[in-house]
DNA sequence: GTCTATATAGTGATAGAC
DNA sequence: GTCTATCACTATATAGAC
């Protein structure tokens, strides 16, 4: 279990939870160490002996938790055989993600590390990404998908969706995602498949 | 002719400018007055005689360069006749407009609103997405499209085009835009055709 | 309209006791 | 491990001359 899904007593957990949720609700910069302190219940000393600085608790937070969405995406995708269902499976684990855990969503996908973290930054989602592109581009290979540049795939198919979770992150979409999975995945399959 | 356009002699001009210019570069909270102040090569006081404060600056680049924007997706609307040319004019458009003027892009589409106008923060590209919507419902009234629920219509018709241009904003994607538009426009129309 | 110089506040970060 | 108190600095914003 993660920092992010449970309320810890361990304080170093509290820091990075509070940390989240201030960064999302009032963004990275306009979230002071104080503010964290604050949310967090410990003394502004307890999180720079934990972390170096501000910038270590977003690094940290982007490592923790892409690498746990990184791992539940391969259990999706080896649950799974074929590019058609394991892609579905992405897609659905990314609608419950952001109704259960928007916090998340929004940081390891929407926010803008480049500026955050100016030393050694980490390819967006990197990780992720390339996981993602690989699995499509068996699906071109095998024939489940039609042929299409590396640049072009990913977008085509996981790009609706990508948009609509940054609409609804934004509170332009009331509805719950899962509500539009369905129609999302018939535009997405619709839109690759050979 | 708009100041992001043409080097302008005007001083007001150069302030945005060189705000638009280093919000792209560091980002908006990264970049000091100061910055913006050397940059444009004009003093500290002349930027607040213009604007009252860097808030300011923010916003009145939103509303001018979104205003800017909106104008032009109406031409490409009113030079078409159905909702096939009309979206795909506009796909057209905002693959031309990153590659030329991708700090445009990256502030109207990209930036975090919300946190950088915490007063009346305007719903992001409100006024555009609500053509753009408009446009489809139409498509989608006439039978040119095939029926879906509004808040799922626009994700599936753009929503792969607008990934594909934050990808290529933040580095990822290498290839030019307009090269992929082709292959990007038959995964769009194909995703909501009817 | 345009400039320089300066006041003020708040933030990131440290020191050092317990 | 955990706390309080405090420093040093930077950035926003203003005052006021030309």
């Amino acid at each position: 279990m993660s920092f992010y899904e449970t309320s810890s007593k361990n304080k170093r957990d509290r820091i990075l939870h509070a940390a989240l949720m201030l960064f999302r609700s009032k963004g990275y910069f306009k979230t002071s160490v104080h503010d964290i302190r604050e949310q967090a219940d410990v003394s502004i000393g307890l999180i720079y002996r934990y972390f170096k600085n501000k910038e270590e608790i977003a690094q940290t937070l982007y490592q923790e938790l892409s690498e746990d969405v990184f791992v539940n995406i391969e259990k999706n995708i080896a649950q799974h055989t074929n590019t058609h269902d394991r892609c579905r499976a992405i897609m659905a684990y990314y609608a419950q993600l952001t109704e259960d855990f928007p916090e998340v969503v929004d940081f390891i996908f929407f926010t803008r590390h480049k500026e955050i973290l100016p030393t050694a930054p980490p390819v967006c989602t990197g990780k992720i990404q390339g996981l993602i592109r690989q699995t499509i581009q068996e699906g071109i290979k095998n024939g489940e998908l039609r042929p299409m540049s590396p640049a072009a795939a990913g977008p085509s198919f996981l790009g609706g969706m990508m948009r609509l979770i940054h609409l609804r992150l934004m509170g332009v979409v009331q509805e719950p995602l899962p509500t539009l999975l369905e129609e999302m995945w018939e535009s997405a399959w619709r839109a690759v498949k050979a």
